[in-house]
RNA sequence: CGGGAAGUAGCGCAGCUUGGUUAGCGCGCAGCGUUCGGGACGCUGAGGCCGGGGGUUCAAAUCCCCCCUUCCCGACCA
């Protein structure tokens, strides 16, 4: 009766479990153009619901949407030195427009720091322009040497901060703000992926900033994957575009700002740190369907009784669809529904129509219990809140046994081969651990204080932690 | 961009070594019937520029060259 695997085994080729679950969850496929992708209906809907909720965080911190050309003069990269050297490598570059030669080749963006920061320019006049947050969502472009759907797509979709304040501190303090409030908040609670918050070492920082921040996550095959990342520019970008303002004493000086995005990449974390055999788990928050009512037939009643139940779902406030294509096998059905990851299962038979009860399914554990009809709603609200917390608990569960301390370089190597390893932050001074490190495919992930709390953007490495893994 | 593997129906594959009539198989898809509580079964049927372009040959899915794309490992990165 029952067939080969759905999906090939995580345990026997993740990367190709990654592919069978993109393909038959219905996510998406590859485009025609090497590094480019399709977002299918199914997981565009997941992505919107990632866009509302980080968009309403970060509308909660006072920044305002806006929208800046895809096209950016080549000139302005070459403004900032690391900047430019940081992101020359994967620039696409047009040559050409109405088919005429360009006099000035203009760069697809590839983030929009440079662009935007010399309208701020403009706009920032005093310090009571100040401070000046603007969001875009768009896409950008970097040519990728060896693209993955969402992990790594030279062309995709994200969000990006930007930002100018009166003060160090004060961008400072943003910075850790949307880390913390817009970032974390989204990847534990609604996400429910547990993050490593930290400082990036220099050699990870972003290129152009003082100091970046990052939420690191842990996939299910051991690897690490950054989700997020809120940077300090410093006055360096300000300098360069002439961000300044008369402040309170009528002197002038140069904003200090920021810059933070999370991508299409949040898919990849996603489907990776819940996604099992079956195929993908989605958390309730997240899901486009969060509860399905399979009707194992229609005669007799079961029919009516299971679009009413549906029904009742919907105005109780959750998303529910109806499964009502018995020319399919129930088993086809069921197996669908477990590949695309949703939360809850409802199945109404004529042996529960007769009971007066349904059966209720859980995707995040497996477990099936009956339900007397009239406390369906109920218990359905219930335990899409119960799955949602399982969730994290499972991948919370799963980041504790993977994190082990490690006391030497060596020790760290070994420790990152199946997840995180944390390792004496002095081990690194200097340059040559990370590159012993980074000979062995590991990389530092995060810097932190031995309580987890974050460290100074100054805060010497002596007295903190490195978390180092291997990485997407 | 280096090293490996691979592109044949929507998906997974055989055929290629040793060129030779209408290019096969499984799943899926369509129709009909029997089924129906964890990927049901039978019958009938549709679906292919054999990744693209050049060559060699009487003849190319098959041999040669170039390009594109995908996957794995490395260097570079959200």
């Amino acid at each position: 009766m029952a067939k080969d695997d759905v999906l090939t085994p995580q345990a026997v080729d993740f990367p190709r479990w990654y592919q069978d679950v993109l393909a038959k969850a219905e996510l998406a496929d590859n485009g025609p153009v090497r590094g480019t992708m399709v977002i299918r209906p199914y997981g565009y809907a997941i992505w919107e619901r990632m866009q509302s909720q980080l968009d309403d965080r970060i509308k909660a911190t006072g920044a305002q949407n806006a929208y800046f050309p895809l096209f950016i003069p080549e000139s302005y990269f070459r403004r900032e030195a690391e900047h430019v050297e940081g992101f020359s490598p994967e620039l696409a570059v047009v040559t050409h427009g109405g088919g005429k030669k360009l006099e000035e080749p203009v760069v697809v963006r590839p983030t929009s720091e440079t662009i935007i920061d010399s309208f701020l320019a403009k706009w920032v006049q005093s310090y009571r322009d100040l401070p000046l947050l603007v969001n875009q969502w768009a896409n950008v472009v970097r040519w990728e040497l060896r693209p993955r759907l969402f992990l790594r797509t030279t062309e995709f979709l994200w969000q990006e901060g930007h930002t100018a304040h009166a003060t160090q501190e004060e961008a400072h303090r943003y910075a850790l703000q949307i880390l913390r409030e817009v970032y974390e908040d989204f990847m534990v609670r609604v996400l429910a992926i547990p993050v490593v918050v930290g400082r990036k070492t220099e050699r990870e920082r972003f290129a152009g900033a003082t100091t970046t921040w990052t939420a690191e996550a842990m996939m299910r095959d051991g690897k690490a994957l950054q989700m997020g990342t809120s940077h300090e520019l410093g006055q360096n970008f300000a300098k360069v575009f002439g961000i300044s303002f008369s402040d309170e004493s009528g002197q002038q000086a140069y904003a200090w700002q920021t810059s933070w995005g999370a991508s299409t990449r949040l898919m990849g974390a996603l489907i990776m740190a819940h996604g099992d055999d079956a195929g993908l788990r989605l958390p309730p928050s997240l899901a486009p369907v969060q509860a399905v009512v399979v009707a194992v037939r229609t005669e007799d009643g079961v029919g009516e009784t299971a679009e009413r139940l549906v029904a009742e779902l919907r105005s109780a406030g959750l998303r529910a669809e109806l499964d009502t294509r018995t020319q399919l096998s129930f088993g086809r059905r069921v197996v669908g529904w477990e590949l695309k990851g949703v939360p809850i299962r409802v199945e109404m038979g004529p042996r529960d129509l007769a009971a007066g009860t349904a059966v209720l399914y859980r995707r995040d554990d497996g477990t099936k219990s009956p339900v007397a009809l009239p406390s369906l709603v109920e218990e359905v609200k219930r335990l899409t809140e119960v799955a949602q917390a399982s969730l994290l608990d499972q991948a919370r569960q799963r980041l504790e046994n993977c994190t082990v301390p490690a006391a030497t370089l060596e020790e760290a190597v070994e420790a990152a081969q199946a997840g995180f390893a944390a390792l004496p932050a002095a081990l690194i001074e200097g340059g040559a651990g990370e590159d012993r490190l980074n000979t062995a495919g590991v990389t530092v992930r995060a810097l932190q204080r031995p309580d987890g709390t974050l460290p100074g953007p100054d805060e010497s490495l002596a007295g903190l932690v490195a978390v180092a893994a291997r990485a997407y």
